[in-house]
DNA sequence: GTGAAAGCGCTAACAC
DNA sequence: GTGTTAGCGCTTTCAC
């Protein structure tokens, strides 16, 4: 005898009444539904999701599939949808494709099929991918970028780069550097640091000022890349007298080369990140921030709405605010000669 | 007709060979097995996870239960867990329990039930949830703490940290704090602090060194709370000539705070941490190495290891080593009386 | 409001 | 090596 018949047995109801008693659904009175939930309780009683899923087709898990897990980033961004989707009594069941050969196994099998009522994906699918997650005829949402037929949310990455480096434009800067990825040479792996890159040449343009190959590089997106790509920056014949990162942590890193470098910030260079790190309080960063908390829940939002009701029409993109937090490494240009002077902030 | 009839149909053999084909199992000549899955393949079939689960009790799915998820010591193990499995067939459900509600509403409903084959616990659980855990009739491994009927792995941490403080003792240090978590007052999360305290004490016990509590400084294993710990310390009417942090990221918090206060490292306050963090090379910081990768598939294993074999015995405990990297962060002690070089490294 | 019974899609005896 | 068949533990018609 199962669990399920022992309950429905020692109540002496049937097995349909103890499954719509657990569940939720009507057709039980609320007596009855209270005897069977506290003997369940007490018989340590739980409905195999295996066997409900299999009877049902709805398997209550989620997947998310993530380059990275211990990036900032996206932890904190597994971390609120996590939090969201098990508000909701869903699981999470996770895939971390940090290889390109997990990658394209992870795309070639689809181990999610019939595993999971939706799908998150944290990064950036070529065609190819889309295509193959279409197939899986459940809803998918993407962070970050926008495509046929998925729920996304994200921020509006040339819109936030824009409001960065206007910021520094208003405080007289001309000569203004960015460090962020790609360029062109790295395969497509985000939509960020492109959208960001357009963000920058906007601001650029409408204040007229030229832009400069020489003062783009590239950071990969951690702190020592920021580091080194600041390097390079300051051992150029001209520096630049503000840098726009499109990350906090690069900026991080390019904060620690100027200091290493004996110049100031934001006496000598002015530095504004994007992310509002944990970190960046800490070291008076100016910053675009964005609330991953938000994003998480957002997404989780849509998702859960079009899986109540498939029919009803979500709205495919949901755009979270940025603003400005001005903190100490950002300040007016020096209108005069250049010296070194130490200040530690 | 579903898809494993579909197959067997167009193939001509019964649902029992396809079924035998798609799981490995013997019983199948190479020529049907290779039909079959070619076939599989073109008609897009997937054995369903929850259907097999059904049959056969196993779900391939191992949950993982931490109390974060963003933090660098938490994403990076459960990166590691991660690839691990996945190379195993296995998947991931995470539980991210952050609050005190969370953690014990997943206690007592434990949701894992009847739903993985094994439990990872990243937190220290409570006789009560140990109690509760062992319960699952599942293999539950624990990181970090050692608990009867738990598989578990973890570095000898009162040893890693009595390396690093006779580190410090060896370059001539007498006055050496601790930047840690607890001590005491703060409910025990995690044994971890505790035994590098113990570790500490030994060292200094060994030396003939008297323990100041004075010395001692609650660090919640931040960057900032590192720094407000450092704060302290160096407020004290006499300062310690070197730190020892619990953790990377508190050490790196205590940097910032000397070199804010106008002093030198390892000038006037030598600096070592545990872990190894990415940053901790970037800001040349002494540390206890450890490597999380090799934790988590050492956990892995031995997870895998009793899946495969019930009955055989595995070790109950994996221990891993740490080692000594000394970087730029520790020197021997000033004999001369303490200016306030600046020096940065 | 409640019960009986037919599946959900697979696996594992057991036959051959 | 392969087929037949009885479940695995639920949910959900359809009766009552």
């Amino acid at each position: 005898m199962t669990k399920i018949q022992e309950v429905a047995a020692a109540l002496g109801v049937s097995v349909a009444t103890v499954s719509r008693a657990m569940s939720g659904k009507p057709g039980v009175s609320d007596a009855v539904r209270a005897r069977v939930r506290l003997l369940a309780d007490e018989l340590n009683y739980l409905p195999s999701r295996s066997a409900s899923a299999l009877a049902t087709g709805r398997t209550l898990t989620i997947g998310v599939v993530t380059p990275y897990i211990a990036r900032w980033y996206f932890g904190h961004l597994i971390s609120a949808i996590e939090s969201s989707f098990t508000a909701a009594g869903y699981d999470l069941l996770l895939y971390n494709v940090s290889s390109e050969n997990a990658r394209s196994r992870f795309f070639q099998t689809l181990p999610v099929r019939k595993r999971v009522d939706a799908l998150v994906v944290l990064l950036l699918p070529d065609d190819n991918e889309a295509a193959a997650l279409r197939t899986l005829g459940i809803p998918v949402a993407t962070v970050g970028s926008q495509q046929e037929g998925f729920i996304s949310v994200g921020i509006d990455d040339v819109r936030t780069a824009e409001v960065a480096v206007q910021h520094l434009i208003n405080l007289g800067h001309r000569r203004i550097a960015m460090i962020g990825e790609g360029f062109g040479v790295v395969p497509l792996q985000f939509v960020a640091p492109v959208d960001r890159q357009i963000g920058y040449y906007n601001a650029l343009r409408a204040a007229d000022i030229d832009v400069n190959p020489e003062l783009e590089q590239n950071g990969e997106f951690t702190m020592q890349g920021g580091e080194e790509a600041m390097n390079r920056l300051l051992a150029a014949r001209e520096r630049p007298t503000a840098v726009f990162a499109q990350s906090d942590e690069m900026a991080i890193g390019a904060l620690r080369s100027i200091r290493r470098h004996g110049l100031s910030v934001p006496g000598d260079i002015s530095i504004i990140g994007i992310d509002d790190h944990e970190m960046s309080g800490m070291v008076g960063l100016t910053t675009m921030a964005q609330s991953l908390p938000a994003m998480g829940s957002s997404l989780a939002q849509a998702i859960l709405e079009h899986l109540e009701n498939p029919a009803a029409e979500v709205s495919p993109h949901t755009e979270l605010p940025t603003r400005l937090v001005v903190r100490e490494t950002t300040g007016s240009v020096r209108t005069f000669a250049t010296g070194s002077l130490q200040e530690d902030s």
